[in-house]
DNA sequence: TCTTTTCTGAAATCTTTTCTTCATATTCAT
DNA sequence: ATGAATATGAAGAAAAGATTTCAGAAAAGA
């Protein structure tokens, strides 16, 4: 019997010596389509050993374990190990700087963030947004909350060199009912809202439901309220070492939505592009770009 | 939404709209570390996710299953299968769609920007311009240009929460020499610059530089011409599968220092958010959150 | 604001699992 | 073959887990 066993799998092979009879049997069968064959209960595993399930106690007691509890959870962190992305950790981002460095703990947050958000993504509601969002029969309209304001500007800038009619609304909730008179049935408009959701901007929802506007809603991983009235929603984490939640992930998505937009109304937005460059050379409004 | 969901985590995200508040927890805490996380026991599983047993009981009822072991029987399958097959996931960053979807094409330029412009960090750098946003004897002046705009409101939204004297100077030109009457020797001047590098931003700089201001600038790889004058300089790469430059690494370093600052400015930082908090709920600004 | 509805978790109850005991079966040495 | 030592599983006790109930809390509605 080796000291250092570092998996139950060589914990079951050390000891096979001392093992009796029905033990081999059963450690055998643990060992066949390990380790998801010990992650039932006590009974299921002696059943599917053929053996009974006194057996199976006092074999994980004689390798090491106070009990079948405890043996299953130290099987159940080794399935977590193997499933677990061997790439993901252990990367440190800022070479320079140690691994507990805010810098280095922040990224790690961000790109967790990331990879949580994306796995959930739903890719059909990806396209259908950027279809939605390309068809210039549409108006669009943007709106975010207190934060999220930022993002909805940024996404509206760049909507707005790709496309026509696209309209930024602004925070002054009184100002709004302006801007409903002119959300048509079939509409898209482009709601920003994380936590704290803000009351305001679920009536404005509310009322461009009822206007027949197609909504496209960002939101965490909470769920905006909005996200019941709400044709496609995009769900996304972001949470971060910080007494604020983080946008990164939110800005990633926007960006990509902005890129995909982008190449179907290609032949739209380059003439727009072409005729946005040549004010910006009237108005020598930028420096020469070499 | 699709119908057959063929995995729990398909069963989740097709339920979230149905959920409540603690079993949308619940659900998130499950994915997180999915599918590992739902193996432990009822009480195990509701404990990390910080809910009641019956709010477990209840979700796995609400999404299909006559009681909580089915639901972890499916679950263990999922195991098995993930184990069993090497190839798994993780390779992709939206699981659901192909290598070559812009979704996994841009994340990935926009993961190997982060990387590549974090690697070249300065940490010095970095901890100096920390210092200097939360040093409350000098006042802070941010400025972007005009897709950065976006960012330099995002930067300042958080700033002035975290402290006093914090100015965002807005995009007209002409009211710039305002606010220029208004920066003092060693007052903080927060630029951001990305290509194409703007005339009018370099003017401004210029000025704050003879008003003896600390200049720190966020630009690309290619720096803008502000960074002779800048005292500390960010450069990070933009570069993004589109007719744009990508934001996002960008918006990762500002939350990070917005991060860093909020502790060295914890003490006053606390007491502006708690009056904060007071006056949100005079106005009842937001929705009640848990 | 007040009422109604919905949500949530503490506690009680019921179920299953785990552990222990012990009689029987098996092995081994002689 | 016989007895001693060991191994094994049935059965029941103890522990833990799962489910249900219900009252208080929160949200929605009026």
């Amino acid at each position: 019997m080796s000291e250092n066993a570092s998996t139950i799998a060589e914990l079951l092979q050390n000891n096979a010596d001392n093992l009796t009879r029905a033990e081999r049997q059963l450690s055998q069968s643990i060992l066949v389509n390990y380790p998801v064959s010990g992650l039932g209960s006590i009974t299921a595993v002696a059943k599917s050993a053929g053996v009974s399930t006194p057996t199976v106690a006092r074999l994980v007691k004689k390798i090491g374990f106070s009990g079948f509890p405890e043996f299953q959870a130290a099987l159940r962190n080794e399935v977590e190990a193997t499933i677990s992305d061997p790439i993901a950790k252990h990367d440190t981002w800022a070479g320079q700087a140690p691994d507990e460095h805010i810098v280095n703990k922040f990224t790690e947050a961000v790109i967790e963030n990331i990879r949580h958000s994306l796995g959930q993504l739903d890719i059909a509601t990806f396209d259908k947004t950027c279809e939605l969002l390309a068809d210039t029969s549409r108006s669009v309209f943007v709106v975010g909350g207190r934060i999220t304001r930022s993002l909805a500007d940024y996404f509206f800038l760049h909507m707005q060199v790709l496309r026509k009619d696209v309209t930024h609304i602004q925070a002054i909730s009184n100002a709004w009912p302006h801007y409903l008179l002119d959300i048509k049935k079939n509409d898209v408009i482009v709601i920003f809202d994380v936590r704290r959701y803000e009351t305001s901007t679920l009536r404005l929802a509310e009322m461009a439901a009822e206007a027949g506007a197609k909504i496209i809603l960002f939101t965490d991983q909470w769920h905006s309220p909005i996200a019941k009235l709400a044709d496609h929603t995009f769900s996304l984490k972001i949470v971060v070492p910080s007494a604020w939640d983080s946008s990164v992930t939110m800005m990633l998505l926007v960006e990509t939505i902005i890129a995909d937009v982008q190449t179907r109304t290609w032949p739209e937005t380059r003439q727009r592009m072409e005729e946005l460059e040549v004010m910006f050379d009237r108005t020598k409004f930028f420096r020469k770009f070499t």
